[in-house]
RNA sequence: GCGUCCUUAGCUCAGUUGGAUAGAGCAAUGCCCUUCUAAGGCAUCGGUCAGAGGUUCGAAUCCUCUAGGGCGUACCA
């Protein structure tokens, strides 16, 4: 729709105008400032070239009334070119504000490690990945959702030593020792069980199978990851594990040439070149690789797959990651501007007003599939997605678990709720509702069909500017806009009741199309 | 120290291609159900957009500095 204007007015003045909303919708629909920007060039008070440009326009079908109004230029779209589009969107159905937009992504994200099920923090990033994902999905890009498995290093040695000490101490009763990093945590001792049943008790003890053991969790781990994941709506494409890329090694360090270079044993990469603090270790002088070894190979890997572009999410403390992958990407021959890293900055948490700190040690990890199990996943997920992820997040534990309507989720599924209930109600059938013409609508009508009409240009602004909390603003906003209506404005019985029925469902398709792009399903009752 | 992200109402947050009077929800106070679900609506209260400069017709938004906070600054992942 804005598409359309801007193109209209762009065809008209052969240049680019700027189309915004006005500051009230009495206004009109849209709004332009282009007259200050002229002022300057022309030498003529804003207020003027204004007047001029209102008055040039003469009878196009789009607008109904185009007015000057202290230097702005006002648009008000015509009833029937808002009818139309209207009644597009309506055949259209889900499809709605969906495009044809081309070009393969490679969109990582969670990867948390599989030591243990997700926690609460994890759900931030999950939530956007995804929703980024479906907003990118429905403007036609080819997206790849894929998560990268850190399935080697330390962190698996810990896990093996972990899954016996808690063995033998929750399941055998043994005195151990615990060292000083461990995992700790119900799923371990349940895994714990589940080896001694496969293995024997003799497997928690002996020190030469912590790896088979370790190996066989994290399986089991990352199964219990993916069913975390599922109950959000959070589906995968494809696994990369850590460990199955290091047989590149060779290949890939060969690739970057002069990017890295041998120091004391060690081998480094020129990250420096590329604003890190100085370069980093890969290999170190017994031959283990780093973690970044890993990240080098999988990002090698993931650019021979031949995307277009590449979205990673990642949480903000590994920012500082960012430079060393972009710079391998550069040495391997590739465009680190292809490679695009969205940060999620942390979410703290507070109890009662105090802070609350996690800790896998002390075992007050909130785990995600808790808090679903609680609030549900349309709850969780609304309350992430509507938080622009840049910013770190704060949040009462409490506040979370509470499920009444201070939690805009029941806010938006009751507006959609209330058509449905209407749509039923009503003796009107579906065919006499669409064949209806919006005419004469009074101007809350006007406002709210309006509202429901930017749907498409929200879905294209959320997702190109991976902004994607402005979709459950956008919801909240024309949930609010169809209760007041809904309170204003007797519908059943109405004289103009297919019309405003009509209205209804475009209201009801974009707050459905809107909430499934956010992975919730829409309610038809409550 | 350096890098980086941030600071908007009592609380949690929206508001960036610079635009008209800075917005929601929660909390607080008071109204509105014999009328399509009150999980709703209306009203009141609440702001030096951290502070100071700058850029210009115009700044919460862009630039500089200052203060405060998160994260990073590992041969851990």
């Amino acid at each position: 729709m804005k598409q359309r204007v801007a193109a209209l007015l762009r065809d008209k003045f052969n240049c680019d105008v700027i189309l915004e909303k006005p500051k009230d919708r009495s206004f009109g629909h849209f709004s332009t400032p282009i007259a200050f920007s002229l002022s300057k060039e022309l030498r003529k008070s804003p207020m003027i070239i204004a007047e001029e440009i209102a008055n040039s326009f003469g009878d196009e079908s789009v607008f109904s009334a185009v007015e000057s109004v202290k230097g702005y230029i006002n648009f008000r779209l015509s009833e029937s070119f808002l009818d139309e589009y209207a009644s597009w969107a309506l055949t259209h159905g889900e499809q709605f504000g969906s495009d044809d937009k081309k070009g393969t992504i490679l969109l990582e994200f969670v990867s948390a490690n599989p030591t243990g099920p997700l926690h609460i923090g994890h759900a931030r990033g999950a939530v956007y990945g995804d929703t980024l994902l479906r907003l990118g999905r429905h403007l036609g890009y080819d997206m790849t959702a894929e998560y990268y498995v850190n399935d080697a290093g330390n962190q698996i040695d810990l896990l093996g030593v972990s899954l016996q000490l808690e063995g033998r101490s929750a399941l055998l009763g043994e005195e151990v020792e615990w060292p000083e990093k461990y995992y700790r945590g119900e799923y371990l001792s349940d895994l714990a069980s589940e080896a001694v049943e496969l293995f024997g008790e003799e497997s928690l003890r002996d020190e030469s199978r912590q790896k088979e053991l370790a190996l066989w969790a994290k399986d089991k781990i990352l199964a219990l990851i993916v069913a975390d994941l599922k109950a959000i709506n959070v589906h995968f494409d494809t696994f990369v594990g850590e460990a199955s890329l290091y047989g590149e090694w060779d290949r890939v360090m060969a690739k970057m040439g002069d990017g890295v270079y041998q120091n004391e044993g060690k081998t480094f990469i020129h990250s420096s070149d590329f604003g890190d603090d100085h370069d980093r270790v890969v290999v170190r002088d017994d031959g283990r690789p780093t973690y970044l070894a890993g990240d080098i190979i999988y990002h090698n890997q993931k650019f021979e797959r031949g995307y277009e572009d590449y979205i990673n999410i990642w949480g903000a403390d590994h920012h500082g990651y960012i430079a060393r992958v972009k710079a391998a990407v550069s040495f391997l021959g590739y465009n680190p501007e292809k490679l695009e890293v969205q940060l999620s900055q942390m979410v703290s948490l507070l109890k009662d007003g105090e802070p609350f700190k996690m800790s896998k040690r002390a075992g007050t990890v909130i785990q995600m599939n808790d808090v679903v199990e609680e609030i549900g996943s349309d709850a969780l997920r609304f309350m992430f997605a509507s938080k622009k992820c840049d910013t770190a997040l704060e949040f009462d534990i409490e506040e979370l678990k509470r499920t009444d309507s201070s939690n805009p989720i029941y806010y938006v599924q009751y507006a959609h709720a209330r058509i449905q209930t209407l749509v039923s109600k009503s003796e009107k059938s579906l065919d006499e509702i669409m064949s209806a013409h919006l005419h004469g609508l009074s101007a809350d009508a006007d406002g709210l069909l309006f509202e429901a009409l930017l749907l498409p240009e929200i879905i294209e602004d959320a997702f190109e500017s991976r902004q994607a909390q402005k979709l459950p603003d956008y919801l909240k906003a024309l949930a609010a806009k169809l209760h007041k209506f809904y309170y204003d404005t007797r519908i059943i019985g109405n004289e103009d009741e297919t019309k405003l029925l009509k209205l209804l469902l475009v209201v009801a398709l974009s707050i459905r199309t809107g909430l499934s792009l956010l992975g919730i399903e829409a309610k038809n009752s409550m």
